[in-house]
DNA sequence: CTGAAAGCGCTAACAA
DNA sequence: TTGTTAGCGCTTTCAG
């Protein structure tokens, strides 16, 4: 069964393409008797526009390309489905595109490999540093998330991490807390994020008066909470002590929780915790996680705003938009002393 | 800047589109004098092809949708991180389109694809019918993913379900459990997926002699894990004793876990308990949960082989392949009895 | 209000 | 081995 074409439903409809397409774009000033024409045949041609000869023709392809490290991560898939559906909502479709945090990968985002294939682009670095996509001469719109790289001269959207982590900490100071934990560091993987979060707990602690102690910033080798869990027992082990730990993402949490359990220590009488992310898993672990929680919907919509502007031709230098967090109060780390 | 086309590159290199195009496909019969001027002119110019142009060109466009309910849910985006990786292996991008579930929404991925934009589409339905699928009218090659509509003539994959819940139930059995639940029947959603787990269910309790006990099967309201968790409670309160439960899904076994500590059981001493789709959330729990575990791997790879064929030409009627399944077994129902 | 025709950028058959 | 050119299917001036 050959496609049938704009073409073929003109002749069956005896009129020229550019009725037929008038028709099709709904174009008001098309006489009732002819658009009745031409409908029918469509209908009975069963035509349906090829997008991509629109998308030659029109130059907009309707797609956005999203760019993360993990689609199944939990706070990546809730951010794609956030994004998704904001983009479904103004009208584009989006295009998956996984990183795994590898730097080729990444490379392979700006080298606009999605030449003409897609309107904008939304991408979440973790590996390129700001120098290096500052330097990318790209004609596809972009707008940045997340705070690996923070170019001046692109779009971009993030939360404030280092206000973020300081409202955890001041979270768990009210909550009578003095030995708060930071999990934690992972080997070879000194992120900015990391960082901007580690700096906002040690800020949260001096302006209490509490000094820092080195050992409460944990190491571990890396992302898995079954590592996390066991920096925390290998940490009690060594007999640091403390009563609190800011975890730098939910997963690190979900391992220090099982940690805790495992050498015997309740959470939160013994230790509070508090994840960072809000994502899912907060409601699935016991006790259920406090968390950071930044406004993932806001943050789409953020991104899409950015975009559109400069798919719409905006062409003014890079802007910074920070989204508001909060912090979702749960069993781990409740609202007042226990 | 106006974007540069191989007519440019053509110019300031002197030759026809053609060797430039020769060069861009790697073609090996080109001059290598002529290759390498081509090649500066595209460094210089800084040539990306047009690959909307191509599409339009070719008639192929090197995409494939995906259709899911939900992208955040877990094991939603595990399938699609198998998905989306298997298919970057073999050169499609994938466009994600999240159904949530509803009715329209499923039939726009139905109409979509006769619009020229994918090559193919990887589609899990959950509201549409076989016979409504048998009767859209395809152009664009179509592997169906889950039970919900097994039309005799598409392409699907799924795991055994039936086979599946029988060996959830036998492992319980073998764990010495006699008074087994299934978690759960969701009201005013009784999917084929849901059926065909109880029946699987029922057909091992009545292979080892145990007689159903109707008042084992818990209804839900919904499908969040608090549901599951009340359900589970209301059910110890009306005096229901059981002592395993099979679950339909993770999130419901994790409200199981909830639910029953909670009621001051112990899993799995009290209650053992098997979750599905072995999703990442089997080791957040506590204790970590046992859970039947669809081969996600193949799945993808499986769907992706059977949609290849089609995209090349393959014009024979609806193949039906089943991946295999296991049981991974972690704490809420141990190897062997406690 | 409707028709004719010139692109959009690339591919591929056919020539040279 | 390289060049020419006719499409791919739709949009969009510009006439009529």
């Amino acid at each position: 069964m050959a496609r049938v074409r704009l073409i073929d439903v003109a002749e069956l409809a005896g009129v020229s393409m550019k009725t037929v397409s008038n028709v099709v774009h709904k174009y008001p000033h098309v006489a009732p008797a002819l658009r009745q024409k031409v409908q029918q045949a469509i209908d009975d041609l069963g035509y349906k526009p090829n997008l991509t000869a629109r998308r030659l023709a029109t130059g907009k392809t309707g797609m956005i390309a999203l760019a993360i490290p993990e689609i199944d991560h939990p706070y990546f898939s809730e951010l794609s489905r956030s994004i998704a559906e904001e983009a479904s909502r103004r009208g584009y479709r989006v295009i998956m595109e996984q990183t795994l945090s590898e730097t080729v990968a990444e490379h392979a985002v700006l080298q606009d490999r999605e030449a003409g294939l897609v309107d904008g682009v939304i991408f979440h670095p973790v590996r390129m540093q700001a120098l290096e996509l500052a330097k990318s001469q790209r004609d596809t719109p972009l707008v940045l998330l997340g705070e690996s790289a923070v170019p001046v001269t692109t779009d971009h959207v993030m939360i404030d991490n280092v206000a973020a982590a300081r409202d955890g900490v001041r979270h768990l100071i009210a909550l009578g807390r003095r030995r708060i934990a930071f999990l934690g560091i992972v080997a070879d993987d000194i992120t900015v994020t990391t960082n901007r979060r580690l700096l906002g707990y040690q800020e949260a602690l001096v302006e209490a008066g509490i000094p820092l102690d080195p050992e409460l910033v944990l190491m571990v080798p890396d992302f898995t909470p079954e590592s996390c869990s066991a920096a925390i027992q290998a940490a009690i082990a060594d007999g640091i002590k403390f009563d609190a730990v800011l975890c730098r993402e939910d997963k690190f949490a979900v391992g220090a929780l099982q940690g805790l359990h495992r050498a015997g220590l309740e959470v939160p009488h013994d230790v509070a915790v508090v994840g960072w992310d809000d994502t899912a898993v907060t409601s699935f672990t016991r006790p259920t996680l406090t968390s950071i929680s930044p406004d993932k919907a806001l943050l789409a919509s953020t991104a899409l705003d950015l975009l559109e502007e400069r798919m719409n031709g905006h062409q003014g230098s890079g802007r910074h938009r920070l989204v508001p967090h909060s912090i979702t109060v749960r069993e781990s780390a409740p609202a007042s002393p226990v």
